[in-house]
DNA sequence: ATGAAAGCGCTAACAG
DNA sequence: CTGTTAGCGCTTTCAT
């Protein structure tokens, strides 16, 4: 079946397109029965406007572009199940990229979105990105970008919205340092990354404020999968048995670390106590359930949004003095449960 | 900034827009110092082709639709998950939009997509959905559609492809049988939904085989949340305290059933046996670790991409004889683990 | 309140 | 191998 237009529309009706499209746009400037002949017709016919070509010629979308390292990822499903919730109400869609937490594939991710000619854009960086400058391009044309939890640790355009890493790390080795670790071991992912390069700060803060030096051999970076936790613990525990607390910077190492326990018959939170962060699904269902920290994906999501059609409405209105930047940080919070 | 177009590209290099156009779609008709000069001269500038405006004229999109209940639902993100990465071996990305499992949400995702003029839809549907018609809109437009997991239970055009949810049923029913249980419980999602009620239906159809009368006192339908689980469960149990497996059709039910049985000091698996469904990644954390059913999403993607490419090229080569109908059913797999 | 006409940026005959 | 030309379907002045 061929697609309908409003070229036959205007044909069948007697009348111009310029009406059609009027019509069809709820212009208030239509009779209301012409309106209501066509709005009918359309609808009878099933019309469906194409979309491809009024974005092209009003040169603007209602389609904003995600990039996110990986959609499977709890947090991230989180955040960008709210996100297209949210925007939905705008009548916003969303097109989703991901980087699979590749440079190569997030540059890829840039250039796909800029030929579609987004409206705006929201980005979770990969792990490695140190550089940014690839997000150029959407800021030279004036393309609202917002990054989220993976966010520059530098000056760069754009709105960056960030959960406080600094107070997790500080508030998850605090509550370690509470209830009576000692020597605690921190697992971190890469420090080039913003989130665990400050979550790994506040760990270290955190044992100097209650007069703790912090010790190098208590801190491991790598990437955050089970197994590098499970070589990091073995390898830890073979050197100093006496580590007491465990904060690792996701929930995925602080699973591996209460298996490693287990399977070491190492009672936890008697002998070694653990905390992750991100608040998986999982941590509540491990026995003992895992203590972590709530990043609260659901307010990232609606800050996202919140900006971007703040922004959208701002250029809407020619109020546009070029692309916003800010920093927003969202609060976190540390929960307790029994593996502390 | 305002957006190079090959217009000016074709200007500044005295050279007409059709050449532009060619060097930079790599069309083997172009002497090799003109595509050259093109490519260079639209790197150098930081060109951008103009999908919005390539894909109007040329009346196709390299971007494939997706309906889902819910992303961030651990099943679909996996599937959708491989769904795009594979889909970018050939080009083509994803625009996603969630119904929340609401009729009109999936109503208006239709819409969206058909305005989109996406080349494609890859469709899981709403629990409730039992009249898929609204889906014909693409049919008639001769657009693959390939409905996965939630598909109609009726001849509909388009691809099926399912889960063996009758032998998944069947398997996870038997497996209680074979592990001694005589009294087995079942906890199934709403029966107009495809994958519960063929679940249900090997539930029963193995109950039989092994001479023990279906009593429909032990089955249950609703929505399969936490909450309805669980009240479910105390209903179940203040009726009948000998109960001694449970089958839930979803894993969210299996962990309810498990948190149920700690709370009422009922042994798992000495006294109640349990088994989820879909291998959620919270089952095997559970403790002791539930057994469940393998439902293999990485299969899904794959094969949803791999009959969709099918149906493209042909349709590219004109080879093209209506939308294809079809039902492929993907294996499943019982894994057994602690709690039986 | 409506119509005529121009054109968004690109592709694809067709011609040379 | 390259250029000319005609739109894709829609929105948007500018008239009337």
């Amino acid at each position: 079946m061929q697609n309908l237009t409003i070229v036959e529309i205007a044909r069948k009706l007697k009348v111009s397109t310029a009406t059609v499209s009027r019509a069809l746009n709820g212009s208030s400037q239509v009779k209301e029965a012409t309106r209501k002949k066509i709005i009918d017709f359309a609808r009878d016919t099933g019309y469906s406007i194409n979309s491809v070509a009024s974005n092209l010629r009003s040169n603007k979308s209602k389609i904003v572009g995600l990039i996110v390292p990986k959609i499977s990822m709890n947090f991230h499903s989180e955040v960008i199940t709210i996100i297209q919730n949210e925007l939905y109400k705008f009548g916003y869609n969303i097109i989703i990229l991901q980087s699979n937490d590749s440079h190569e594939l997030e540059q890829h991710a840039v250039d796909t979105l800029s030929s579609l000619r987004v409206a705006a854009v929201i980005a979770a960086a990969t792990l490695h990105t140190t550089d940014f400058s690839h997000f150029d391009i959407f800021l030279k044309k004036e393309i609202p970008v917002i990054f989220y939890d993976r966010i520059p640790d530098y000056p760069f355009g754009g709105i960056h919205i960030s959960g406080d890493d600094f107070q997790g790390g500080y508030g998850a080795t605090k509550h370690l340092l509470d209830v009576g670790c000692k020597n605690i071991l921190h697992i971190s992912g890469p420090l080039e990354c913003y989130l665990y390069k400050y979550r790994s700060k506040g760990y270290k803060a955190a044992l100097e404020n209650h007069g703790i030096t912090f010790r190098k051999e208590n801190m491991y970076c790598h990437e955050l999968t089970h197994e590098n936790a499970w070589n990091t613990l073995v390898k830890a525990f073979n050197q100093d048995p006496t580590i007491d607390g465990i904060f690792t910077a996701n929930d995925t190492s602080a699973i591996a670390a209460l298996e490693f326990c287990k399977s070491k018959n190492i009672d936890v939170p008697k002998q070694v106590k653990i905390i992750g962060y991100s608040n998986d699904k999982r941590t509540s269902i491990a026995s003992p359930s895992l203590s972590t920290v709530e990043q609260f994906p659901a307010e990232f999501g609606k800050r996202c949004v919140e900006l971007l059609m703040q922004q959208l409405s701002h250029e809407e209105s020619g109020t546009a003095v070029g692309v916003k930047t800010d920093n927003y940080v969202i609060p976190v919070s540390v929960i307790r449960r029994m593996s502390t």
